[in-house]
RNA sequence: GCGCCCAUAGCUCAACUGGAUAGAGCACUUGACUUCGGAUCAAGGGGUUGUGGGUUCGAGUCCUGCUGGGCGCGCCA
C-alpha cells in the first residue's frame, strides 16, 4: 500500500526537521491524516499536519508546511506546500514500479492483512423461515457477503452464518397457517389463523405437504399436527432459501438453530450465570434482565411508552424480559424471548466459538436491540469490540409510481427470487449495493427493466472484457515484440489510471474499517471510466516495441483490479459479453 | 413524549469520516471512428448541500433550534 509509505516519509520529515531544530517537538504528535486531494492539482496525497501542527508550534501553517516539505527525501515523493497543505505527488518512475507490483501480486493484489489470521464471523440474512426470502433480506444478504468477502480479503479467516429463528410462537403460527393451507389443499375448508401467514410461498408449502404426506396430518390430534407440520415447514422454507442464497453467489458455511441453543442447555447456564451477578430480576412473574441489577422500571402493559434515557437525556440501563410469564406464554417453549436467546447467541459466537469481530447485519427495525445486545456483551464480560452491529435502512417498494407496504404476514412482499428472475444476480446484487447502508432507497418494480439495462454493473464488467479481448488479440496478432523493457508512463491518462488502481487496498481497508460495501461501486466505475479513457487516447496496436509492452502490463494490471473488486461484490467477471 | 437514522443537480446516489473549486450515472443539448469491442469517448446546461444559529484557520460532514420523512421504544416476532 501506498498510503503508509507516505505516512511514513511525512513522520521521518518532521523527526528530522526537530533535529535540525526548525520544529518544535510535538507531545504529542496528533494523528497524522493522509487522504486524497478533491483536485487533482493538489497532487496524489496530501496531509493537513501543518495546520493541526500551528496552534502548539506557535507558527504559521504554511511556515511549517514548508519545512516538513522540504524534509521530505524520498525521491518517488515530490512534496509541494501550498496553502498549510502538503501536496505529495508520486514520481512515474515509482507508478511504474507498482504496475510491476500489481502484476507480481497477480489475483491477491488488493489484499490486506488487518486480522492476522483471526477468526472473524458475519452473521447475515438470518430472516424468519415464516417464507421464503424477500427484497429486504436480499439487501441484508448481499451487504453481509460482501463484508465478509471483505474480511476475508483482510486477513481474516471468515466463517458466514445464518441464524434460523426456528423457536417461539412465531414458528406455532406459521404451522397453523401452513396446516390451514395443508388442509384446504387436500378440500377442506379451514380458515387461515388469526395474525396467520397469508403469502403464496405459505400455500404452496401447504401443498407440498398435501402431496407428499397425503391426509395423514389430518387424522392426528390438532396441536400435534400443527407441530409437526411445522417443523416440516421450516425445512421446506430454509431449503428454498438455500436455493435463493446459491443463486445469489452466497455460500453459508453453516445455518445455527435458535431452539438447538436451549435444546444444549447454554440458554439457561447463560441466564444462570447472570442471575449470579444479580442481573436477572423476577418482575410481575416473568424473568428480566437488568443491566446493572436496579429494579424493573416498567412492565404495565397500559402505560406509555417506556423510556429509554431519563430527563437529562442520559440513557437509562438496559431492561428487556428473558422469560415470560406463564399467565402470558402457557407452553414451556414459548417463554424464551428473542434477547434470550441472543444472550446465549452472542456468548456461544464469542466465547464458545472464537469469532471476534462477531458481525450482526440487522434491519433497521431491529436498532432498539442493539444497546440490549451491547449491554449483554458486557454483561458477560466479551472483549471489548468483539460484537458489531452494522444497521441497514429498509427498501421502499414501488409498484406503479404507489409505495408498498411489505409484510410476510399480509403476503404481499416481493420475493428474491422473482427478482432475479426479472434482472439477474449481477444486476440484483450492484443495485443492493451501491447505496449507503445508511440510506433507505426506492426499488420501483415498474422501472426495473428499463434501468436494468442502464446498470452500471455492465459497463464495469465491459471494461474486464474489453481487456480481455485486447489480451487476446495482442498474443494472437503477435503486437508484443519486447517484453524486457522496462516499464515507462507519461500520457496523463496512463498516470491518472495508475493512481486510481493503487487505491484498491485502500478502499477494502475504508469498507473493511467503516462496514459499508458501497465503497466498491463507487471505485470500480471510477477504474472502469479511467481504463475507458486510457483505451481511447493510448493507442496500443501499432505503438513503438516498448510503448506496447508497458500499456498491454497496464491493462493487465487494469483487469487484475477490475476482477478484485468484481469478485469483492461476488459479481462475475465475464471475459465476454 | 423519548431515542436512532435520513434530507446534496429534474431523478438515483457519491464525497475517502473536519480540508482546498461539492462529484458520477440517468435524463436533456451538441459533437467524435474506413486502425485495439460504440455496452465507448468529448463538450455543455443544471447546486445558497431542507432551514436558522453555533463551534474553528476551514463545515455537506461536528453541536443546536425548526421543518419534512423512515424506524424503534411490548411479557410482538
Amino acid at each position: 500500500m501506498v498510503r503508509p509509505l507516505v505516512l511514513q516519509a511525512v513522520k521521518e520529515a518532521i523527526t528530522s526537521a526537530q533535529h535540525a531544530g526548525e520544529l518544535p517537538s510535538f507531545m504529542p504528535l496528533p494523528e497524522i491524516h493522509i487522504e486524497h486531494p478533491r483536485q487533482p492539482e493538489h497532487g496524489d496525497y496530501a496531509t493537513n499536519i501543518a495546520l493541526q501542527l500551528a496552534r502548539t508550534a506557535r507558527m504559521s501553517p504554511q511556515h511549517i508546511a514548508a519545512t516538513i516539505a522540504r524534509h521530505i527525501t524520498s525521491a518517488d515523493l515530490q512534496a509541494e506546500a501550498v496553502n498549510g497543505f502538503i501536496n505529495f505527488r508520486l514520481s512515474p518512475a515509482f507508478l511504474a514500479a507498482q504496475v510491476e507490483h500489481i502484476l507480481q501480486q497477480g489475483e491477491r493484489w488488493g489484499e490486506i492483512n488487518l486480522g492476522n489470521g483471526r477468526k472473524a464471523q458475519v452473521e447475515f440474512g438470518s430472516a424468519n423461515p415464516t417464507g421464503y426470502a424477500t427484497l429486504g433480506t436480499g439487501r441484508n444478504v448481499v451487504v453481509g457477503d460482501v463484508l465478509a468477502n471483505t474480511l476475508a480479503a483482510s486477513g481474516y479467516q471468515v466463517h458466514r452464518e445464518w441464524y434460523v429463528n426456528d423457536a417461539g410462537s412465531q414458528i406455532r403460527v406459521f404451522g397453523e397457517s401452513v396446516f390451514a393451507r395443508y388442509a384446504q389443499a387436500l378440500g377442506l375448508d379451514e380458515p387461515m389463523p388469526e395474525r396467520g401467514y397469508h403469502g403464496d410461498d405459505v400455500a404452496e408449502i401447504g401443498r407440498i405437504i398435501a402431496e407428499r404426506e397425503g391426509e395423514r396430518f389430518l387424522h392426528l390430534p390438532r396441536a400435534e399436527a400443527i407441530r409437526a407440520i411445522a417443523e416440516i415447514g421450516v425445512a421446506l422454507v430454509m431449503d428454498q432459501i438455500k436455493r435463493t442464497m446459491q443463486r445469489l453467489g452466497v455460500h453459508y458455511d453453516n445455518y445455527f438453530s435458535e431452539k438447538s441453543l436451549w435444546a444444549s442447555g447454554l440458554g439457561d447456564q447463560m441466564l444462570a450465570r447472570l442471575q449470579q451477578k444479580g442481573l436477572i430480576l423476577q418482575h410481575d412473574g416473568a424473568l428480566w434482565f437488568s443491566e446493572d441489577g436496579s429494579p424493573i422500571r416498567s412492565s404495565q402493559s397500559d402505560a406509555e411508552e417506556t423510556p429509554t434515557t431519563d430527563e437529562a437525556g442520559k440513557r437509562l440501563p438496559v431492561q428487556a424480559v428473558v422469560m415470560r410469564s406463564s399467565q402470558v406464554a402457557p407452553l414451556p417453549e414459548e417463554r424464551p424471548t428473542y434477547f434470550a436467546s441472543d444472550i446465549a447467541y452472542a456468548y456461544h459466537k464469542v466465547i464458545l466459538r472464537g469469532f471476534n469481530p462477531a458481525i450482526y447485519v440487522w434491519g433497521e427495525d431491529h436498532q432498539a436491540s442493539v444497546e440490549r445486545l451491547y449491554a449483554v456483551a458486557r454483561a458477560l464480560e466479551l472483549p471489548e469490540g468483539s460484537i458489531k452491529v452494522v444497521i441497514y435502512r429498509f427498501i421502499t417498494l414501488m409498484r406503479g409510481g404507489v409505495e408498498v407496504r411489505m409484510g410476510k404476514r399480509k403476503g404481499n412482499a416481493l420475493l428474491i427470487d422473482d427478482v432475479l428472475d426479472e434482472i439477474g444476480t449481477d444486476a440484483f446484487r450492484y443495485i443492493m449495493l451501491a447505496r449507503s447502508v445508511d440510506t433507505k432507497f426506492t426499488f420501483d418494480i415498474a422501472l426495473l427493466q428499463e434501468q436494468n439495462e442502464k446498470n452500471p454493473v455492465y459497463y464495469i464488467q465491459y471494461s474486464h472484457a474489453r481487456i480481455c479481448s485486447l489480451e487476446a488479440r495482442a498474443v494472437a496478432e503477435g503486437w508484443e515484440q519486447d517484453r524486457t523493457a522496462s516499464l515507462h508512463y507519461t500520457h496523463p491518462a496512463e498516470l491518472a489510471l495508475i493512481r486510481k488502481l493503487l487505491e484498491l487496498p485502500e478502499v477494502v481497508e475504508l469498507v473493511a474499517n467503516t462496514l459499508q460495501p458501497h465503497h466498491y461501486p463507487t471505485y470500480a466505475r471510477d477504474v472502469a471510466y479511467l481504463f475507458s479513457k486510457f483505451y481511447e487516447e493510448c493507442r496500443i496496436k501499432g505503438a513503438s516495441p516498448s510503448t506496447v509492452f508497458a500499456r498491454l502490463q497496464l491493462a493487465r494490471a487494469t483487469r487484475l483490479t477490475l476482477a478484485k473488486v468484481l469478485k469483492l461484490m461476488g459479481l462475475s467477471a465475464p471475459e465476454k459479453m
